[in-house]
DNA sequence: CGCTACTTTCATAAACTTGTGAAGTTAAGG
DNA sequence: CCTTAACTTCACAAGTTTATGAAAGTAGCG
């Protein structure tokens, strides 16, 4: 534990969150709500089949500022180990929700939040939705499309192939929402929060 | 594999799926190949984060002729244990996605699969959506809107209330078509597959 | 080219989940 | 009301998942 805090005296330490850059504005985090909102929403995702520490990681990054961390800051943030964190990062990265960088100068990776983290989930092509239907339709083969049970498979196989288009359909017309709105916003009021954001 | 085979020989019974009826057509069911979609298709559920002999139970319904089973006949298909079927079902019961029945004049209870299952799933209020955006959006208050990580989250709120409306709009959509099909199949052929279906 | 700061892999331990048999409960039908 | 079939509950065993420390692997930087 202690032994990692050698580094720290270097620049903004462990939490880029503005608490310990020692700004002079209001906005300082309240860490331990931040910490139980992080906790709650990520058991919320593992009770929906997420793994847990992944989950973990992944509202920790949500709701860091910058929308990444580095293993050191994940590991200390959520108390635990740096092995703990390498598998859910490998995990995150494989279903594509962040992504791996490395600060030039550093030895250490940052891993950050992809910009449209459920856009990325809903539209890859291995799909939980893909593969059910896949799985589906051979299952209606199997059946008989002339019994009952192959014909209600059947249907379903439809069932999915239509939501997953319209699911397509529904995510652009998001994207474009957020262009319109982020293309007023920069002509209206001349605030500057323009980070990255964390839908789409 | 072989071992397997003894149920086969009594009659219709544990199994109402078609080919116990007698009837001379020849969709007579490989049970063998129907099981193995079953246990793919549970596995993929499972994999998805529902509980194994729920995904198991709620398979076994989609591929039986009429939807339903009793409590006896989903244990021996399944080679689960009574009280495992106990246990499924009441989850099932719970998510809404299978009914309870009595057939009269027997004491056992029949497990139906309803009508919509997905319908009700991602319809139902108590929703892992409803959950998630509850949560987010007390967490972007707790970060503050006008710091970039409640700016975020704020947002993804946002992305989960349109993801809803137009989940709504869409399984709306969905049935229309649906019953547009049914009633264009009943003027024209004179087909009589017309079993409740599973999509919805 | 080797030192050191990270990251990953691996075997093991802890925690959790799941399925079971047995006992308990409910209600159909005499 | 008693008998009995069917369902449910419960404590426990088996199996699975998950997190860990330790060891091995990588790659910046002198």
């Amino acid at each position: 534990m202690s032994s990692e805090d050698q580094r720290e005296g270097a620049n903004g330490s462990a939490n880029k969150n503005g608490t310990g850059s020692g700004s002079a504005d209001g906005a300082r985090r309240d860490e331990e709500a931040v910490s139980r909102f992080v906790e709650r929403f990520a058991a919320e995702m593992t009770e929906a089949g997420m793994q847990r520490t992944a989950s973990r990681v992944f509202a920790a990054l949500l709701s860091s500022d910058d929308a990444s961390m580095t293993s050191a800051e994940l590991s200390e943030q959520l108390k635990i180990s740096p092995a703990a964190v390498s598998g859910a990062v490998r995990y995150l990265t494989q279903v594509s929700m962040i992504g791996r960088e490395r600060d030039p100068g550093s030895r250490r990776d940052r891993y950050r939040l992809h910009t449209q983290p459920w856009y990325a989930t809903l539209t890859q092509r291995e799909n939980v939705l893909s593969r059910w239907e896949n799985t589906l339709r051979e299952g209606a083969e199997t059946l008989g499309r002339d019994t009952p049970a192959g014909a209600r498979v059947a249907e379903t196989v439809e069932f999915f192939e239509f939501l997953q288009q319209e699911l397509f359909a529904l995510l652009d017309r998001w994207k474009d929402r957020q262009e319109t709105r982020r293309t007023a916003e920069a002509q209206g009021t001349g605030t500057s929060t323009g980070t990255g954001t964390g839908t789409g």
